[in-house]
DNA sequence: CGGAAAGTTTAGCATTGGCTAAACCTATTG
DNA sequence: CAATAGGTTTAGCCAATGCTAAACTTTCCG
């Protein structure tokens, strides 16, 4: 009961980014798995869920308990034995990822990234950047291009 | 018409970003609890529980079972009731991510980040940055400085 | 010194995300 | 049109991270 007796301080502060890394984790892999979906159904017509575990490098048992949460969040539709939909809700995400992703990863190439390493870094970063950050980097290539 | 049969084509490579990702995020939680004791050691010359905890927005008894695991991978020492100690890999893991830490931040401070911004989106950025890309970002603030 | 306050650890639980093996559908094709 | 090959799902396991409540130490003060 005692340590409860903490006042929330200056490092109430310090504590919230680390809060929102925790926050953006649960987000991330939703994330990743909607905006592979996107690009499968685009690129071939649908997404089956061995298609999405193959790019993952995921079993497939594993996509299809995710599916599960990503169905109760409201962001994918399933049949059994079916392909993967998007909902409007996933949609909205996957292209919301896809910007985020041509921005960081046009950005890092600006920089003088190497491309493969830019792919790579880039799908990773995407998820920890905050608008004013993409807007800072949109600013630089534009700079740029001028 | 499903099953129908896939090579494992360039899929094989998409995947490695992802699968870059997933074991980046073991490390990620280490790294920042090496992090945070390495500077509260330096700050108020020693790393207690709960001052982690605190730091970190997290329960007492979570920061304990991290300890635990850390102690396992060789990073951290620690006494019952006592505070925290970092072993020589726990140094050095704390150095880099500081390094890393340091060059992520200014880097975005120089791309005209704002000051709060910078530091939150840093502390998510810097796990997942290629050495290819700090050196990217190390050259453009050398030359940012002349 | 002894006891209460403050801090730490243990116990027990929940969720996420991953895996393998076995059971289960579906579509092709003989 | 039924057998079977080959995807898909279920079952059951594991580790990591987080939480609360209760038990346990340590510290500090009268």
């Amino acid at each position: 009961m005692p340590q409860r007796t903490r006042k929330p301080g200056p490092s109430k502060i310090r504590s919230a980014a680390f809060q929102r890394i925790r926050a953006d984790h649960s987000s991330e892999l939703a994330e990743d798995y909607v905006e592979l979906i996107a690009d499968l159904i685009d690129e071939k017509g649908e997404a089956r869920g061995s298609d999405v575990a193959m790019r993952l490098g995921v079993a497939n048992a594993t996509v299809v308990k995710t599916m599960k949460r990503l169905q109760d969040a409201g962001l994918v539709t399933q049949e059994p034995y079916r392909s993967i939909f998007l909902t409007g809700e996933g949609w909205k995400m996957a292209e919301d990822g896809r910007r985020k992703h041509k921005i960081v990863e046009g950005f890092l190439l600006a920089l003088g990234v190497p491309e493969e390493t830019a792919r790579i870094d880039s799908e990773g970063i995407e998820h920890h950047v905050s608008e004013a950050t993409l807007r800072a980097m949109a600013r630089f290539l534009a700079r740029k291009v001028m």
